[in-house]
RNA sequence: GCGGAAAUAGCUCAGUUGGUAGAGCACGACCUUGCCAAGGUCGGGGUCGCGAGUUCGAGUCUCGUUUUCCGCUCCA
């Protein structure tokens, strides 16, 4: 089967089955946005707390936290996050290129600059030593054709920055024939500004209202609370933060289902360590955070490294976990080294000391950071991509037939047994229901009498059940009962009383964490 | 954002040169069977993505729009 039908095929199976729905989609959903369903938020939880207990529980210098989604406005000024994101922008319509208008515009005017220069150049050639460059500058019709028309171009250039025109600027590149590099046409698109930034006001009167931010990520909440949590648990470095929240932002294309959405959640924890220690700590986490991923057993070769060669201006060392999507490999966890960007631009606007002295070494500094960051949609997506299996099984009387099966790790599945009565009569649905009223405060469990057993067995499978157990005659009279694996789709007869040291010992954390450390 | 394609029941789809919406599966009730999706009877469910236009009449033709998919582009 192609790799696109798969994802299709995917994304019907998040669809059906209650996983994942377009958001609104009642009103022809919102483009990019999506909820999660009874199942989904159940798998979507369970992810959570495998990363969180991993970090939070096994790190006895990590920490959590959650920090707001509305921040000081100035955290985004001071992370950067502002001014990166203010370019006005133009396509090209043939060659499909992109370009910066401002930048298109400052060619421009350079290039009259350039003109301007060449005949002030060739004069000087003309003239020898006697040559008054100041006089000619101001004199000669042609050097000044050229600078008037770039004078001209630079006041409607600043005036329209100013008052963020954006129409004005495609008129600048309009009304000089300003062309594509590429494709050496002016099929020129509107311009406009992408801040990937939601904002917002706070405030309730219309003067009074302060511009807020959606936070485009959850770091800066650590970044932030970096000296309130040292202090208040007496953290000694090195040491971190861990945080799962929702972060924003306003992609210009968001596709390929729930791997790049405008609303989306992430799982980060900032590591703080001493300055030139980063590095080593940068190949620690990074290893760790590989372990963890390959520990849930959905196969070590979907993963790999994926080492960044240009590094973003606060980084100096940087790579991407990428698993194999049915898209190809993508990123689904990035670890950077962030050296002490954060917290030094944060001091700065702040002006807040923000430094830790060093008893060991007898030292004061801003902390070096690495951060783990994962999306967990991304995770969400991969481990289904992973988990989604159609097999051939054998059917009655020798024929074959498909079945759809998630094969989600036991620990991650979102219900984690069906218990089936055989027939409903003879008492079973009773002692179906009697086995969950003791088993549910350990487990999501499910119940289900309609259609056949085969049948239930199937939309077990379809929705990832790992342990079926089926209530039949037999059990009325000696507690025992059937647990069919999902994988190998075998039974074993075991007694009742033995269902939840059975099933606890196969959905526990414990050995995965085991393969972490 | 640009270009292309698609949108009819929960799902997969049919619907003739324009003439008052269909099937299979799924779903619900009852009966029957009972270990890997296929029994019987009855039933619920669609202003054909949305909005205009052409027409006596639009699921069907035209335009716009929304959403999704594919390619390009972007991604701190």
């Amino acid at each position: 089967m192609a790799q696109e039908d798969v994802f299709k095929k995917l994304v019907a199976h998040c669809k059906e089955y209650g996983f994942v729905f377009q958001s609104s989609e009642i009103y022809d959903g919102l483009g990019a946005v999506y909820d999660y369903g009874q199942y989904g938020v159940e798998l979507k939880n369970n992810i959570k707390k495998y990363w969180w207990d991993s970090m939070v529980l096994l790190h006895e210098n990590v920490v959590g936290i959650d920090t707001s989604i509305f921040m000081h406005p100035a955290v985004w000024k001071a992370s950067g996050h502002v001014d990166a994101f203010n370019d006005p922008l133009i396509d090209n319509k043939d060659s499909k290129k992109r370009y910066r208008a401002d930048v298109l515009i400052e060619e421009l005017m350079a290039k009259y600059d350039a003109k301007a220069d060449k005949e002030v150049e060739k004069a000087a050639k003309r003239f020898g030593e006697n040559f008054d460059e100041a006089l000619f500058r101001q004199t000669n019709p042609r050097v000044l054709e050229n600078l008037n028309k770039k004078e001209e171009i630079h006041a409607r250039f600043v005036k329209a920055l100013n008052n963020n025109d954006l129409d004005e600027l495609k008129q600048i590149i309009v009304d000089n024939e300003v062309v594509c590099p590429v494709s050496g046409t002016k099929n020129w698109t509107d311009v406009r500004q992408f801040n990937l930034m939601f904002s917002t006001e706070m405030g309730s009167t219309a003067d009074g209202a302060l511009k807020i931010y959606l936070r485009p990520e959850t770091a800066q909440g650590i970044f932030v609370n970096f000296l309130n949590v040292q202090k208040t648990g007496r953290m000694k470095i090195p040491f971190g933060i861990a945080q799962i929240g929702k972060a924003f932002r306003n992609e210009i294309v968001a596709r390929q289902f729930i791997f790049r959405m405008r609303e989306f959640e992430q799982m980060e924890m900032q590591f703080f360590v001493a300055p030139g220690e980063e590095l080593q700590w940068f190949e620690k986490w990074k290893e760790t955070r590989m372990k963890w991923h390959r520990a849930l057993g959905m196969g070590d070769s979907k993963y790999r490294f994926h080492d960044h060669d240009k590094l973003a201006h606060y980084a100096n060392a940087a790579t991407d976990i990428e698993f194999e999507m049915p898209f190809g490999f993508k990123e689904v966890e990035g670890i950077h080294s962030r050296t002490n960007f954060d917290l030094s631009q944060h001091q700065q606007h702040s002006g807040k000391r923000i430094t830790y002295f060093d008893a060991e070494k007898n030292e004061s500094y801003v902390p070096y950071v690495v951060e783990t960051s994962i999306g967990i949609d991304r995770m969400f997506l991969s481990i289904m991509a992973a988990a989604y299996h159609e097999e051939e099984v054998e059917a009655k009387e020798g024929a074959k037939e498909m079945r759809v099966v998630l094969k989600l790790p036991p620990v991650l599945a979102p219900v984690k047994l069906a218990v089936l009565p055989l027939v409903k009569k003879d008492g079973l649905p009773e002692l179906a229901r009697s086995i969950i009223d003791t088993l549910k405060f350990d487990f999501n469990c499910q119940y289900d009498e309609k259609d056949s057993i085969g049948k239930r067995y199937r939309r077990q499978d379809a929705i990832g059940t790992p342990f079926c157990v089926t209530v039949d005659h037999q059990s009325v009279h000696d507690n025992s009962v059937t647990i069919r694996y999902r994988d190998t789709m075998e039974q074993e007869r075991v007694n009742i009383s033995a269902l939840q040291r059975i099933i606890a010992e196969k959905v526990s954390m414990r050995e995965l964490f085991k393969k972490t450390m």
